[in-house]
DNA sequence: CGCGGGGGCAAACGTATGTTTCAAACGTTT
DNA sequence: AAACGTTTGAAACATACGTTTGCCCCCGCG
C-alpha cells in the first residue's frame, strides 16, 4: 500500500518511550524494535530523528489546537467568559479530545515537559511557530475574563499555570506512589487533574 | 595537596553544562575541556558519570537544605506562621543563600527541571532519600499556616506550586525572549520571582 | 508476461560516547 | 635524597548510536 501503517507504529513507539525515557535516552534501536519495524523505516519515513519527534509532537497537537481554536471562537461570539469557563474547556479538551483514554495525554505533557526543560531548540521553535496563535487567542480571552490583573502579569501568571500543570501530569506516576506512601491514599489521577483547576484559578486571581 | 581544586572546577562546568543542554546530551569531554581538566578526571574523583550528577546535585542542596531546616525550626519556636513568610524565607533562600548571585539558582533550577522531567530515577531516589525530611517539615508548617485546606489537597497543591516554579525558572531566558517580543518589556528575573510569590500563596489557599 | 518502483530488510559505516589503562609527574613523608 | 601514594596525561577500548547502503520482495500498470 502507499501509506503503510508502519508510520503510525512508529509513531505509537516513539510517543510512549520519549515520553518514558527522554528524547535523547531513546534509541531508533528502542523505538523501531518496540514498533515491530526494521531500523531503516525511520531514517526512511521521517529523514532524520528530529523529525520523528516532531511528528510526534504535531500528530496530537495539531487536532488539539484545532479543537481548542474552534472552541475559543465560540467563546469569543458569545461575549466574556469566566476564568473556570475558559480552563475548564482546555482541560477538558485537553484530556479527552483524542477520543483514547487520558493516559495519551499524561504522555504528551510528560513529552511536554521534555521538550521545554530540555533544551531542543528547534522542537521549541516549532511548536511556537505552529500553535502560538491558538495560545495567543486563548491569552486573549483570560485578559476580558479578569481585566483586573495587568496583562504583563497575566501572562506571566498563565506561564505559571502552564508550569504547575505540566510538571504535575509529567509526574504524575511518582505523585501516586508518594501520595500512597505518605497519605496511604491511593488518589486517581483524575482527581489530581481536577484539583489542578482551583489552584490554577486562584494563581491567576493572584 | 590531597583534594585539589579539579573536583571544584569540574563540578563548577558540569553545572552549568548539564543546565544548559541536558544530563544525557552532555559529555564528559564538554566537561573536562570546559573545567580544563583531563578527561580521565572524572571517572578518577567521582567513579561515573552518574555519581558526578548526584555530586553536582549535592553540592548545591546540601548548603541550602541545612539553611532552610535551621529557619524552618526557628519558625517552629515562634507558633504559627503565615503563608507569604513560610514561601518567602524558602524564595529569599533558594535564591540567595550561596553567596553569589541568583543567577547560580537559575542554573540549579535548570537543573532540578531536567532531574524531574527526564526519568533519572537514581536521582530521584537519592533527592528523596537525602532531602525528604526538610520537604516534610515544610509541609507541617504549612499545614499550621493554612488549617482550612486538607491535608492532602495541602500535599497536591504544593506540588503544583513546585512545578510552576521549577518550570518558570527552568525557562526564564525564553520567558525574558518572549516578554520582549510580545510585549516590548525587558523584564528581570528578579520581577518574575517577585511575581512568583503571589500565584503560589493564591494558588494555594483556592 | 514483464517490469518498474515503493517499501522492507540485514548489514555495514562513521562517529561519539563512557570507561579503562598505564606510564609519567607531583608532593609528602621518612 | 629516596620512596611512596596520589593525581594527571595521552591513548586506547568497547560499545551504542544515527544514518546510509544495496538487495530483496511485491504489487500495479503496460
Amino acid at each position: 500500500m502507499s501509506q503503510s501503517d508502519t508510520v503510525q507504529r512508529i509513531l505509537d513507539a516513539a510517543e510512549v518511550l520519549f515520553a518514558q525515557k527522554g528524547f535523547a535516552e531513546t534509541s531508533l534501536r528502542a523505538i523501531t524494535s518496540r514498533a515491530g519495524v526494521n531500523l531503516a523505516a525511520v531514517n526512511y519515513h521521517f529523514g532524520s530523528k528530529e523529525a520523528l519527534i516532531q511528528a510526534v509532537f504535531e500528530r496530537y497537537l495539531t487536532p488539539f489546537c484545532q479543537a481548542l481554536d474552534g472552541k475559543l471562537q465560540e467563546l469569543e461570539g458569545q461575549g466574556a467568559a469566566d476564568l473556570e469557563k475558559l480552563f475548564g474547556v482546555a482541560s477538558r479538551l485537553a484530556l479527552g479530545s483524542h477520543g483514547d483514554e487520558p493516559r495519551r495525554a499524561m504522555i504528551f505533557f510528560r513529552l511536554s515537559g521534555q521538550a521545554y526543560s530540555q533544551p531542543q531548540d528547534h522542537l521549541r521553535a516549532y511548536l511556537r511557530e505552529h500553535y502560538g496563535a491558538v495560545f495567543r487567542r486563548f491569552l486573549a480571552l483570560l485578559r476580558t475574563a479578569v481585566p483586573e490583573v495587568p496583562p504583563m502579569e497575566l501572562f506571566l501568571r498563565v506561564h505559571f499555570s502552564l508550569g504547575a500543570v505540566i510538571f504535575t501530569l509529567s509526574g504524575m506516576e511518582s505523585l501516586q506512589t508518594i501520595s500512597k506512601k505518605d497519605f496511604n491514599t491511593d488518589i486517581t489521577a483524575a482527581r489530581i487533574t481536577q484539583q489542578l483547576l482551583p489552584f490554577v484559578v486562584g494563581g491567576i486571581r493572584g
